[in-house]
DNA sequence: ACATGCAAGAATGTATACGTTCTTGTCCGC
DNA sequence: GCGGACAAGAACGTATACATTCTTGCATGT
């Protein structure tokens, strides 16, 4: 084995280097909703047989993210504006209790700032994966304190199979500059410890981008 | 192949009866949590080889059912209470916008009785798995008419992972009254169509299995 | 020209086989 | 007698190989 692996990805099973490489691609768009996932393909590029690629797309199958069609394959699973209403919908419900479950002074609200500012410094058209990592990130720091594993994990998927469609608002020039104010005043509220404020201003947020991410779903014509 | 194959289970693929059949195993406690899942063994009683066996476990963890140690294999997933409280405030919250989305005049309430009626004829603590199946289907048989497909999935699953676990109470010698009460209750306010009646019921009907539930987990003597 | 059927190719699904890692029981040293 | 190293065995993880099914393009007939 040569040494290009990057090292972070050195020592994971070929199963989750599959696992986490597959799910980039998708929500990079590398992987378009309802395209076909050519097993043989992916296995040529992952080097690895299709062994370890199949049980990839199946654990991917099961949290959501591919459709499969026996005998026939898997393809990225397509949302409707009906779907991600869903979503939201389970976000909002499920993100609310996480936070009123939190002490928000355990919350490390520098660190979410330092993440604002760096994501000040990227055009989030042109660095999409970065900046959705980055937002991520910035989202998790305010619900990982929170004691409820079960929970925290499923919002983690519901992030997870919503990415691509998230992305596309992302390209809306007006975006970065709602996005921004949005989020300083989750921070503000964290600072605050004000949870009803800080559950409102989440709100507010989620449904916004959850406008966007709809609106542009429309433009890309039906479906 | 011989004639003893289930017809139900003739073409469906091997993944596919591994699924069914190791979540049975599980939900059944043939499999208790916390126990090893080897994959040998499965294979040899599924008469498949190891490989449809693994993507079928690969599936089962990606729902949560599973736990995996890497070059160690898969365990059945232990949950302690905080998990269960988890899930049950996560059906709560997911199933309550269920039946808010429905209209009730579309539910079949009299083939609901008539499961009520069939699990009088068992006793819970000697058919558990028949018992738990129509349970199942009484409970669904009021949410599946919601459209809301992605929640009801989600709701599908919560069940499934905590499946072993609700069925401990069935041994409880009073729970049968108390469920057929509460059943009976749900049934009534489906009739009314009497929404807000409905979600009290049903919340209080959850909460009481939940309690005995994590009762029973206490007297199992920790974890 | 269009629909229908068929054959060649490709892709999936699974069995077998093998290398690697972990577990377990034993032996050695303390 | 007890703890730790070591070796044998078992179990996992994955590559290879093959059978089955699906897709696709062409030929055939209407």
């Amino acid at each position: 084995m040569a040494v290009s692996t990057p090292t972070a990805l050195r020592e994971l099973s070929g199963v989750q280097r599959c696992l986490v490489e597959i799910r980039r691609m998708i929500l990079a768009g590398d992987l378009l909703p309802g395209q076909k996932v050519h097993q043989g393909d992916l296995a040529e590029q992952l080097k690895v047989s299709r062994i370890p690629v199949r049980e990839a797309l199946a654990q991917l199958h099961a949290e959501g993210l591919l459709v499969h069609k026996p005998n026939t394959g898997f393809t990225v699973a397509r949302f409707n504006s009906g779907d991600l209403a869903d979503i939201y919908l389970m976000r909002r419900l499920l993100e609310t209790e996480l936070i009123r479950s939190i002490d928000l002074a355990a919350v490390d609200a520098d660190l979410m700032d330092d993440i604002l500012e760096r994501m000040d410094h990227l055009r989030p058209a042109e660095s999409s994966e970065e900046y959705q990592r980055l937002n991520r990130e910035f989202h998790f720091l305010l619900l990982d304190p929170s004691a409820m594993e079960l929970v925290r994990q499923e919002v983690s998927r519901l992030w997870y199979i919503s990415g691509f469609y998230r992305s596309l608002y992302l390209y809306e020039p007006e975006a970065p500059g709602h996005l921004r104010a949005e989020h300083e005043a989750i921070v503000a509220a964290v600072r605050a410890e004000d949870v009803d404020e800080l559950i409102r201003v989440s709100d507010a947020h989620r449904s916004g981008t959850e406008r966007l991410v709809v609106q542009r779903l429309g433009r890309g014509r039906e479906r």
